[in-house]
RNA sequence: CGGGAUGUAGCGUAGUCCGGUUAUCGCGCCUGCUUUGGGAGCAGGAGGUCGCAGGUUCGAAUCCUGCCAUCCCGACCA
């Protein structure tokens, strides 16, 4: 059991605080807001960006890098996007530092001050289009499928690691096409790739929708996410897809001759995940014990520990050991012997739990004598006795076994986590004793939407594509609405 | 950016109100021996610009001013 950690029921953002630094993903760094991704977070970002970036190429996606620095007048061309963004921008000024003429250190040199300031990029959605305009001439030079692994900036106030920082890596598609179907049909694309990819590799359940127009993105006719439920009843936006319409195409002047002839604008799509996927995993899965992965995203899928009284009982066990590595290593289950002198089992054990490896095999003479192993599942925490013949087999169906489980429990959690309310009074009940996702009528004004976020917090996090078509009272204004939308308080 | 709290060794802390020996304790770290099936025991040892910069004082972790950082609550947001 893990030492001095707090539980979630008592304090669920220092839960998530603690395990963030003691599962060793991250630590805050000596920049403002901006954190270390240590090498096990590393690690496991490295396993969503290997899966998400062969998804992307699976669906014809190219990848492409453009500049961190963005021409200031560029953020302006397009009006609502520059609204946006505009609050949180950092801006660089000037290009040189110079010795302190009065000794202290170095400052920036006033000479050096540059003729337009830079903006560091909070996405590239301008100086991609500004890019495009030189690529595009004619509907032969369509689509434009790029993508690209980057970090932005955004300058938050209130900054949690993984969730919300300053500095953040994420991919961002851009893609241009001749018609506006195709565009709305890329966008719902890359949005069931997402869904996928949060489904079937970070086993986390997702509901797929498109957002009120509150919550569009800055710029875009619409905008589709797939939104999760964390384990404090709150929901996290996990990826976003946009159709842009042709506003980019407008503001930057991208045109194209169709194959009538005819001078075009071209029509636009931009779709992101980012390292909060981290805080999405970690939030889905993780226990009072610490980190839980699923198998598909774990760095170490398997840890061997050797258990011995005296030195010479180990290199028996050892060598079972690595039989049983090599074995796993055959079937690309990746494991880790360790087999240090330095620490005792019970240590390891706590070890390995809390940073959340899947399975974890123990080997002793006991064991060694039956021709057995113990294997203990970090889900469940179930130990069992298994038989060496035929291990490696036993394990790969009990990694498949944790991820679907891991998926079912979320899931099931999910559904009794939603409620449907319909009256306002039974909705503020709801936010305030259990929280969750609460399926309401709203009448589909904006107003109505901002006063409801006033008095209780909650947000429509999305309009779900697979909404029953309902006749109903909005919540909170009474009039008619026709479907029930998700509301929830959100990260 | 507003309100509140905190900052002492890698981590967690005592001491701060009421200034005065060599800054306390635990975990971790190093060495040795005994240990090893759920965070081992004993013995010895190393480790500190008391967040930073000024000021008051014979003397500052302690008092004063400014700054920085972190956490909590708001506003903003992926």
């Amino acid at each position: 059991m893990a030492k001095d950690f707090v539980k979630r029921s008592e304090n669920y953002s220092e839960w998530y605080n603690e395990l963030v630094t003691r599962a060793d993903l991250a630590e805050n760094s000596a920049v403002r807001g901006c954190m270390v991704i240590k090498p096990y977070g590393y690690a496991i970002w490295e396993k969503m960006h290997d899966a998400l970036d062969k998804m992307f190429k699976d669906t014809g996606h190219v990848n492409a890098y453009f500049p961190l620095f963005i021409p200031k007048s560029f953020m302006c061309r397009e009006a609502e996007h520059v609204e946006g963004f505009a609050k949180e921008c950092a801006v660089v000024t000037h290009y040189r530092l110079k010795n302190d003429p009065d000794g202290n250190g170095v400052v920036v040199d006033p000479e050096a001050k540059l003729e337009e300031e830079l903006i560091v990029r909070p996405t590239s959605e301008t100086i991609i289009w500004n890019t495009y305009r030189n690529w595009i001439k004619s509907y032969r030079d369509l689509p434009i499928l790029c993508n690209q692994w980057a970090n932005v900036v955004r300058w938050e106030m209130r900054t949690r690691m993984f969730l919300r920082t300053a500095e953040f890596l994420w991919q961002e598609g851009h893609t241009a096409h001749a018609t506006k179907e195709e565009a709305v049909e890329e966008a719902k694309r890359m949005l069931e790739v997402y869904a996928d990819f949060a489904e079937n590799w970070m086993a986390m359940p997702v509901i797929k929708g498109v957002k009120s127009p509150n919550e569009r993105f800055a710029g875009a006719l619409d905008t589709y996410c797939i939104e999760a439920m964390m384990q404090d009843g709150k929901a996290l936006q996990a990826g976003t897809s946009h159709f842009l319409g042709q506003n980019f195409a407008k503001a930057f002047d991208v045109k194209f001759l169709s194959n009538e002839n005819k001078l075009e604008y071209v029509w636009a799509t931009s779709w992101g995940v980012s390292t909060r996927l981290m805080g999405a995993l970690i939030m889905t899965h993780s226990d009072d014990n610490g980190l839980v992965l699923p198998p598909k995203l774990a760095p170490t899928q398997v840890v061997i520990i050797p258990i011995y009284k005296t030195a010479d009982q180990l290199p028996a066990i050892s060598e079972k050991a690595l039989e049983i590595k090599q074995k796993l290593e055959t079937l690309g289950i990746s494991v880790k012997y360790d087999d240090r002198d330095s620490f005792k089992p019970g240590w390891k054990f706590n070890e390995y739990e809390f940073k959340g490896v899947p399975v974890r095999i123990a080997i002793g003479p006991r064991d060694l004598e039956q021709g057995a192993a113990e294997v203990a599942r970090r889900d469940t925490l179930e130990k069992t006795s298994c038989q060496l013949e035929g291990i490696e087999k036993r394990v790969a169906d009990l990694l498949n076994d944790i991820q679907k489980n891991l998926f079912a429990k979320a899931a099931a959690y999910r559904t009794e986590n939603t409620y449907k309310a319909d009256t306002w009074d039974e909705f503020k009940e709801i936010l305030d004793t259990k929280g969750g996702f609460i399926l309401a009528h709203w009448d589909g004004t904006t107003e109505t939407e901002e006063r409801i976020k006033e008095e209780t917090k909650a947000t429509i996090r999305c309009i779900p594509f697979d909404a029953v078509e309902e006749e109903g009272k909005c919540i909170y204004s009474g009039k008619p609405s026709h479907r029930r939308v998700i509301f929830a308080r959100a990260y």
